[in-house]
DNA sequence: CCGGATCCGACAGGATACTG
DNA sequence: CAGTATCCTGTCGGATCCGG
């Protein structure tokens, strides 16, 4: 079967069709978890550098988000064993994907300025 | 500009872009919304008949959400001054055009389930 | 029929300090 | 460097009752 008829076939059952789209609603929803990913699009990042780069996340919102996302298997950990030892955090294929989804809600969102600038 | 334009432009401000995907998300995150918006995809509601539809909802948080919904430009209220009176709720454009979205998430929802079984 | 008002618990998320 | 531990606050959502 492929991917296209999944997606048909999936829609003919709305139950199922809101728990798929819950599955990737959890794996963007929440304050942190979109800076996460939009800075590891960047490519692979240690503790620190994520830190740095998304304002005012705390160590411990930061440790926490990311255990998730590697959970959703949308994050990979990568321990190197070199001295000092260092530790980086990357997307998984499944998780660069998740672009695509971002595009489209970025998409509709300039369709819905449109539409709303034509009702005014 | 044409619309594609308008997302490779927006695609090169990181800021906008997480905006941008914010505002698509607050139209979908939420415990109810999805719910309301995938019964409203069959056709126009009253109250009522929601609040049938989707289990276990409370008068208050079918209100709520609602009001929030109408607010963004997704669903429309009507009133109709018949006797006795009669509400009903219907998706804006816009709001017909989340199923472009929605669609995008299950899609990959479904290939993140086959990169998972090919990582076991 | 279509909600509003009030009260309440649970949990996401923040502040700060500390550890291997 | 890469996180934990503890404590605290605010918002989300549920329960129940009330009004036009």
């Amino acid at each position: 079967m492929t991917e296209l008829a999944a997606l048909q076939d999936i829609k003919k059952c709305p139950r199922q069709y809101v728990l798929a789209v819950n599955d990737a609603l959890n794996v963007i929803s929440g304050k942190w978890k979109l800076p996460i990913i939009g800075t590891l699009l960047f490519g692979k990042c240690r503790f620190k550098e994520l830190q740095q780069n998304i304002e005012k996340i705390t160590p411990r919102m930061l440790s926490k988000e990311l255990k998730e996302l590697e959970l959703n298997g949308v994050v990979a950990r990568r321990v190197y064993d070199s001295t000092p030892i260092l530790i980086e955090y990357e997307l998984t294929p499944s998780g660069h994907n998740i672009l695509k989804v971002l595009d489209s809600m970025v998409q509709w969102g300039l369709d819905h300025r449109a539409e709303v600038m034509k009702a005014d």
